[in-house]
DNA sequence: GGATCGAATGATATCGATATCAAGATATCG
DNA sequence: CGATATCTTGATATCGATATCATTCGATCC
């Protein structure tokens, strides 16, 4: 029982050890160890009493210690692309709604979260993890490329296919969120649907061609209006300029609730009912959406889901299954126009 | 030379360590850790030399290893309270903001952000972490009781004082926000004002004291009208339920955005000129309220600023530096309302 | 010229946990 | 009763990095 230590090299609050623990119990180092992780290598009544000591003086395992024997750290880092004043700010609710569902799902795995920002990720500790997600949107050019190289489990969240090479990507199904609009405005019978947003960003692009192609299969071609805004100003102004051209139309499909809220007062101006004389239909589902007058129908799409997904894929592949990209079904929210 | 590993217990890629490096290098696994470190200790020429070597094979530091014996983690923890069902929807864009500053500043300085949900912060990583960040609504209750017990230099995001024991406290001044928007009424005359929102919430029961104080000391008593919910609907309803009631008003301060622009909405419909007869002010300044029509004045909160002086708060708790709660102050946008 | 100093490098111990192998104690069997 | 199997525990080595102290070598000093 010596009790005064023989140096301190590094200062800190002194905390308990598996060492201190096996003294306090008259066992080894090891004995704590097994009794801590429930092997079944040691007699029931010796697990307990350990145990019953580590929570009594609060004991806490280092995690450092652990992960260095082990050689694996638990850890899966998310880099987030956030531009701070963008098109398409952090005030869009999805990315947070992602990382929750892959914060939840990689802690309940046992896993840590790691949260960085495009600057932040050539800090060492990003090389440590275990495996990589990527979220953002300028993330599918440059960025797979650069932390592909570093040669650990990766998932990207973005569109299918696109720079396809070799690496995975879980999705929303933009084509089939396409789709699906155009499948309502068949069914209600609906003869000369519109289309607004830009079909530059990839996700655009293809609830665009999902839209088209549905509609082509019943000999019906939509009008495309583009528009780079996604704002309340811009859905107005797109409406205005179709009644300026005199173009006839009883449907929009709008890529952005934003958009479609600004379409639909537009057409009130104009003395248009919604949903009797034009349709309209939006997406993301924002609760804003929801709760204007009229309530927008919108394509829904699950972010929480989506999280999940993406971190399951990591923990696949880092446990060395095979792994697919994914894209998640989106569906139709019908409500009022 | 010996080509023959002698055991490989726990199989992993092969990845370099310092002991390699320095076999390459021919010097001692020291030499390189300060090469690498860049302690003055070693010659120009030999770190210049181990630093391209490093380079060259793609030497990664084993973070787990360095913080082991470094005592340390360099990782603070973010524990967010996510709950999935909505209520309080407009809460939903902030924390990523929040998150954004967090994680910034602290990449920045060298740390790590480990972010976790509540159910996932009883993780031993979280215990290992060497500060905390709390972010969430129902957190002052219990969570920072709770947290607080593991010792650690913690930050909290949320109102002053409130349950103020000895926590430090980072948060958006509410009070001040309700103080800036009667400065603004009492400007340009108006005599009666409204106040919409939930005094139960305890930001905007700030925001009602600040309100009420500023307007008392003009001898002016704004009317409180309660609305639970923060949609749009409930802000029509709101201004309806006062015109129905006769009441004679000129302005109104409304808890959110979108309150206040159903507010808009329904005063329009009324044959109310806004601002002409009714001024209006928002709170959160949302992309929608500005590109809403009219252009909608609000009350701003910088989010990422917040992250930032958490990040700031904790790291300096972390290295042993007295620390003050404080709260930001807001500014008001004044726009078309 | 011997002592002293500084620069550069190395040997060793250490951080806290766990894998591996060995050993003691107890039980079971022929 | 001796031998083997089973259960339980321990000794030791190891993961990869760094702090500390020791050493070497050349330069400088009186």
């Amino acid at each position: 029982m010596t009790q005064a230590k023989k140096k301190q090299p590094l200062a800190q609050r002194p905390s308990l050890t598996m060492a201190d623990l096996a003294e306090l119990a008259g066992v080894s180092k090891i004995t704590v160890s097994r009794a801590l992780s429930e092997s079944p290598l040691v007699n029931a009544q010796t697990r307990e009493r350990v145990q019953a000591l580590a929570r009594k003086h609060g004991y806490k395992l280092n995690v450092s210690a652990r992960n260095l024997r082990l050689r694996r750290s638990q850890t899966v880092a998310v880099i987030v692309e956030m531009k701070p004043s963008s098109e398409r700010t952090m005030w869009d609710p999805y990315p947070l709604s992602l990382l929750g569902g892959i914060s939840q799902e990689l802690t309940s795995a046992g896993y840590s979260v790691l949260l960085t920002t495009r600057q932040g990720a050539s800090h060492a500790a990003v090389q440590a993890a275990d495996g990589l997600i990527l979220l953002g949107q300028g993330v599918r050019q440059d960025a797979v490329r650069l932390y592909g190289k570093l040669g650990l489990p990766m998932v990207v969240w973005g569109a299918a296919g696109e720079g396809g090479d070799n690496h995975t990507v879980v999705g929303s199904d933009n084509r089939q969120g396409g789709v699906i609009a155009a499948e309502r405005f068949l069914s209600i019978g609906r003869r000369h649907p519109v289309f607004i947003g830009n079909p530059d960003h990839p996700e655009m692009a293809q609830r665009l061609f999902g839209f088209v192609d549905e509609l082509a299969r019943h000999g019906i071609k939509p009008l495309l209006l583009r528009r780079d805004d996604f704002t309340l100003e811009s859905g107005v102004d797109a409406v205005r300029s179709l009644a300026a051209r005199k173009v006839r139309f009883d449907a929009i499909f709008a890529c952005s609730d934003l958009l479609a809220m600004g379409a639909i007062r537009a057409l009130v101006e104009l003395g248009q009912s919604v949903p009797n004389d034009v349709s309209v239909i939006g997406y993301d589902d924002t609760p804003l959406g929801a709760s204007f007058l009229p309530p927008l129908s919108s394509v829904r799409q699950n972010w929480q889901e989506g999280g999940v997904l993406l971190a399951r894929k990591v923990l696949a592949m880092i446990h060395g299954q095979p792994v697919q990209s994914q894209m998640m079904a989106t569906t139709l929210v019908v409500r009022s126009t």
